[in-house]
DNA sequence: ACTTTATATTAGCTCATACTAAATATATTC
DNA sequence: GAATATATTTAGTATGAGCTAATATAAAGT
């Protein structure tokens, strides 16, 4: 079995691919130094999960997708999972779930899909991976790549950063929601969206990280 | 933080506790040689979590007991929490929990407690420490110990072999259940039990590991 | 094309945790 | 009380994962 910090970086080279992650990229999601995420991409390229070409960038195999995959997969089943059972804020998840991910056996991830019904989006609206690493196709759109005046309904919303969370929240933001485009402030200065209710203006970045769909599909 | 390491070794110190815990049955519980087991037993006593006389055994300080029993609380949480949500057997919580523990945070630990209404017992019968490391007081009887034709309630059955917990449970042995000794073999054989619709024989190493109590308390 | 800057890698060290084999204590038995 | 058996500890080694400092490569700027 992957030890916790194998998976933590085959997790973090998917997030952060599909190709040439670059060494600095990964240590600093992982809050490792750089000389220690180069140390284990060669592990992991010896191992044969990961591959290397120096002074270029990483990427997985497949084997080293199918182990990063089943990581994302219990992951966002345990953010499902305590969302519905315990009802914490959207904000909460995450890192609770990075804790428990690693100590989750085969055996409770089936019991806690079947349990939820063998759900295809985790509450921040995420594709969870099925379990032996197929990954529901993901057509979403970015929030900051659509046209303006389109009718969208949101479909996900970052999940790392709960201070983001929250403010997303707190405006309104959050998977379900349906919103219109109205402008574009020039030179990255971000969107102004119109919601039910209210209006209100999104960075570039946070623009950049919420995926949504158009209404009527 | 204390590593998966330590939390096991100050686990397994206290169940085989309270005092002069000798190297090689905890390293035996462990799974791990009895060199091994001296050397951690050395490091925990210098972090001031265990108390060590040499080729005499180890103990708990007040710190290592606290530890050790926010360790046994988040597991016996877990079974709780597990149990009851995902309803699986009584002998598959055991191993579920002892992987997931570790990565159980101070709030999740909180919500699962609260969600549960604070229960005092897990679906072992185990008493679940307080988040300060309080014990309630178990006054329980062990079977092995009770006398002839009293009317008793079980409370507490083993919780780390399957086997032995499904053949329980298939003979109708699990909290909650009454019973009466009717009679003891003697010579270490065993004694002759009487539930509401059955009997049945428990050896004597099985009588020692079921607790129960008086029925009418 | 050469120099500077940024990014990656290597080298060398540390710590936690495990192991085996050897040495030493303690306990048991004759 | 000596001899044997058992349990424990010490010595020495390995591996995974991290760090800093030094070096190598690639990219960018003049």
């Amino acid at each position: 079995m992957d030890s916790v910090a194998v998976e933590n970086y085959l997790k973090s080279i998917w997030e952060l691919g599909p190709d040439d992650v670059a060494t600095q990229d990964l240590a600093q999601l992982l809050n490792v130094a750089p000389a220690s995420a180069t140390k284990m991409i060669q592990r992991l390229t010896e191992r044969g999960l990961v591959k290397h070409i120096p002074y270029k960038g990483a990427s997985l195999t497949s084997e080293g997708r199918r182990r990063a995959l089943s990581v994302v997969r219990r992951h966002r089943l345990l953010e499902t999972f305590l969302s519905q059972t315990l009802d914490l804020g959207r904000e909460q998840l995450h890192d609770e779930a990075e804790n428990l991910e690693h100590g989750l056996s085969t055996e409770l991830e089936t019991a806690i899909a079947n349990y939820l019904g063998n759900p295809e989006r985790d509450p921040h609206g995420h594709p969870i991976p099925g379990p032996n690493g197929e990954l529901p196709i993901d057509d979403d759109l970015l929030l900051s790549d659509c046209s303006l005046n389109q009718y969208l309904v949101v479909t996900q919303v970052p999940d790392r950063d709960p201070e983001l969370l929250t403010w997303l929240e707190k405006n309104g933001i959050f998977p379900g929601i349906k919103l219109k485009i109205v402008s574009r402030d020039d030179f990255g200065g971000g969107i102004n969206v119109r919601l039910e209710d209210s209006s209100i203006q999104i960075s570039t970045s946070v623009a950049n990280e919420v995926y949504v769909k158009l209404e009527n599909d």
